[in-house]
DNA sequence: CCTGATAAATGGAACGTTCCAATAAATCAA
DNA sequence: TTGATTTATTGGAACGTTCCATTTATCAGG
C-alpha cells in the first residue's frame, strides 16, 4: 500500500529546479540562499514528503545530534526523574536524547553502549549498573566520546561525575535521628559493591562517631535496595538482641519497606520507631507517613548532567570537573518529629539550602 | 588525549592484510569466509577498537536493527513498566530499542518521532501524547513505517493498538463494588480526550445499568490522572448533596490521590469508603491499604506490542490485527471486602484469568 | 598435470548527504 | 560599458559501508 521508494534530496532538488547543494543549504538553513528559491524547495519538500536521512549526513559531518542515556534501572522512579531532568535540558539545545535501559545488567550494558557507539552518538550519560568492570568503558574512552556518569561513580574512573553529595546527606540524616535522642540506630540495604554504598554509609557512621556511639550500638546491614529489601532488613535488625529504634535507609524504596514491615510487626512509624529515607521521590511526600528523606533534586542533577556532557561536545574534550549536588534533609513525619500522628496537612517542606562538598 | 581519528573497515582489512570485502564479510558473520582469516580479522578489529558505522551500513543496505519506542510519561511507573517488557522482547531479537519521552507533549512527539525516522528506525512503538492531532504520524505512514500503539488508541486510526480491555475492566470492578451492596458510585478522573478514559467510563456505565442505577447516582468526575488529580477528584465528590460511597479510579495514581484524600478527611478506605484502581501498578499490592485494581499485565502487553512490530517489520507489512488484552479485577483491601482492617500479611493475589473480548 | 568445479577473496559502484572550489548572476563604482 | 565585488548557485569528490560480479586459490577426479 505504502510507495516505498525513497525521496532523496535529489529528488527535490529536480523538483524544485535546482542542485542538490542548494537543497541541502536549504536544509541547513544557511542564509546563502535567495528566500524565494529557499521556499520553493520547502514547498517541494512537504510534498515529497522527504525525510532528511541523518546516517548520511552523519557519514560526511561526523558529528550527530544524538546523546545517549543509559540507565541502570528505569522502573525506578528515581531514574526516570533524572531521565526527564537531562531532558529538559537537551531539549533546548536542539539534540535529542535516546534512553536505554540496562536492568542493571552489565552484559546488557555492554550491547547497549556498543549500539550507541555505533549510531554515532555524540556524548553519553551513564548510571551505570551494578557491577560494572573497570573496563566497561573502554572502547568509548578510546573514541574520545565525552561521557559523564550520573548517580553512581565507578571505584578508579577518571569519568567525569555528576553526584549528589551522599556523605552529607546521610550525616545529615544521622544527625537528625541521633538530635531526637536515638541511640541504637541502623543503616538498612545497599551493598559495597556501590561507591554510593560506601559515600552513605561513611558519613552515617561519621555522624555517630561525633556524637560518640560506639561501633557495637550501630547495625550496618547489607540487602537489596528495594521495598522487598528493605522489609527484609527491617525484619533482621529488629530480631537482634538489642535492636536499635532508628534506621536510616540506603533509598526510598527501601524505606517504604521498611514502613511496610513495621506497620505489619504492629509498631508505629515514627512513634515507635524512626525512619528516614534517601533520595526523597515524589512519593516521599504522599506516603503514609510522610517519609523524612534526604533530598538530592534529582532532575536538576540531571539537567546538570546534561550540560555538562554538552558542554563537553562543544569544546572537543572528554574530561569535565566532578559536580557535587548539594542536598537538604526534608523533615516529615517518619520520625515523628511531633508527637502527634494526625493526618492533617502535611507541612511544606522547605528546602534549607545545603552546601556541596 | 584521546586518538581522535576514527577506525575503518580499510584500515582494519590493511591491518589483517586482507580487502575490506573481506572484513565486511566477517563482521557479517558469513559463511564465506576461512575461519583462520576470519579470526585474523576479528583479532585486527579488536586490536584498532574499530567501531562499526551503522550510519553507514545503513546506507547501503536500508534496512536498520533500531525500534523507537515513544512514550507519553516516562515518570509513570506504568509505562516504564510497558518498556521493560518491550525490551524483553527485542532483546533477543538482537534489535536495540531507543526510549524517548514526549511527556505529553504533541510538540514535542512530533520532533521526537521525527528525530527518529531521520535515524533511520526500522519501526515504531508509540503510546501517543495526549491531544495528538489525527494527522500527526501522516509522515510515518507515509514512509511506511511500521508502527504499532500501545496502551492508547487514536479515534480514527488505522494503526494497529495493543491495549486492555478497558471495557471489560471497568465493568469487572464497577460490578465488585456494586455487588459489595454500594448504590451510589463515581468514577474519577481523567477526560475525554483519551479513548480509554471513553472505554472505561462506558464499562463502568454499563455495569451500573446491568445493576439499575439511575442515571443520577453515579457521577462522573473529569479531573487529572495523577496523585494530584485524585485528592481533588474525591474531594469534590464527597461534597455533593448525597455523595457516592465507593469509586472506580482511572488509574491506580488517581486511585492512591483518593485514599490519600480519604485519610485526610478522617475516613477510612476500605470501610466507609471504597476505592478501585486500574492498571496494578506494583506499589499497588504495597499500599495501605492494599489496594483494588484492574490488573493489565503492562509488561506483557509490551512484549506483545514488541513481537507485533517485529513480525510486522519481518513480512514488511504496516497493518496488523488489534490485540485487547485480557484483564482481571485484584482483589485486595481498599473496599473492605473483609470487615477487618488489620495489616496483617496481605493476602496474596490470586489472578483469576479473565477472557479477552 | 590438466580440467572443471567449488570455495574464498576481492575491486568497484552505489547509498544520501556535506563541503569545497568553482562558476554564474546580480550589483556596484567608475 | 566595463571591470571589480558581492551574492547565489552548482558540480564533484568525499564519507564508511554493502553487494554484485569477478578473480584467484583449492581441490577432486581423470
Amino acid at each position: 500500500m505504502a510507495a516505498r521508494s525513497k525521496t532523496t534530496i535529489l529528488d527535490i532538488a529536480r523538483e524544485a529546479g535546482v542542485s542538490k547543494s542548494t537543497v541541502s543549504l536549504v536544509l541547513q538553513g544557511s542564509s546563502l540562499i535567495r528566500s524565494d528559491t529557499a521556499s520553493k524547495v520547502r514547498k517541494a519538500i512537504e510534498e515529497t514528503g522527504y525525510v532528511y536521512n541523518r546516517g548520511a549526513a552523519n557519514l560526511r559531518k561526523a558529528y550527530s545530534n544524538v546523546i545517549g542515556m543509559v540507565v541502570n534501572d528505569l522502573t525506578n522512579p528515581f531514574y526516570a526523574e533524572l531521565a526527564v531532568g537531562m531532558e529538559r535540558a537537551f531539549q533546548s539545545a536542539s539534540v535529542v536524547p535516546f534512553i536505554a535501559n540496562t536492568a542493571e545488567s552489565p552484559v546488557r550494558q555492554e550491547e547497549v553502549l556498543k549500539s550507541m557507539l555505533e549510531q554515532g552518538v555524540a556524548g553519553l550519560i551513564v548510571s551505570p549498573a551494578r557491577g560494572t568492570r573497570p573496563d566497561a568503558f573502554r572502547q568509548i574512552e578510546a573514541a574520545g566520546i565525552p561521557m559523564v556518569f550520573a548517580m553512581r561513580r565507578l571505584p578508579e574512573s577518571r569519568v567525569p561525575v555528576v553526584v549528589p553529595d551522599n556523605w552529607r546527606g546521610a550525616a545529615l540524616a544521622a544527625r537528625h535521628l541521633l538530635a531526637k535522642g536515638h541511640r541504637r540506630l541502623a543503616f538498612l540495604a545497599g551493598s559495597p559493591d556501590l561507591v554510593v554504598y560506601r559515600e552513605r554509609v561513611g558519613g552515617f557512621r561519621e555522624a555517630c562517631q561525633e556524637f560518640g556511639i560506639p561501633a557495637s550500638d550501630i547495625a550496618v546491614l547489607e540487602g537489596e535496595t528495594s521495598r522487598k529489601g528493605g522489609m527484609a532488613c527491617l525484619d533482621r535488625a529488629l530480631t537482634a538482641e538489642d535492636p536499635p529504634t532508628a534506621a536510616l535507609c540506603f533509598n526510598d524504596a527501601v524505606a517504604f519497606g521498611a514502613l511496610l514491615a513495621l506497620r505489619r510487626r504492629g509498631l508505629e512509624p515514627g512513634r515507635n520507631f524512626a525512619v528516614v529515607g534517601f533520595d526523597d521521590v515524589a512519593e516521599a511526600e504522599h506516603y503514609m507517613p510522610a517519609l523524612t528523606s534526604v533530598a538530592v533534586d534529582t532532575a536538576g542533577l540531571g539537567e546538570r548532567a546534561a550540560h555538562m556532557v554538552l558542554k563537553m561536545i562543544q569544546s572537543r574534550t572528554t574530561r569535565a570537573e566532578d559536580h557535587i549536588g548539594a542536598v537538604n534533609l526534608v523533615v516529615r513525619e517518619s520520625c515523628g518529629p511531633d508527637r502527634s500522628s494526625e493526618y492533617d496537612t502535611a507541612k511544606h517542606d522547605t528546602p534549607q539550602q545545603g552546601a556541596a562538598a
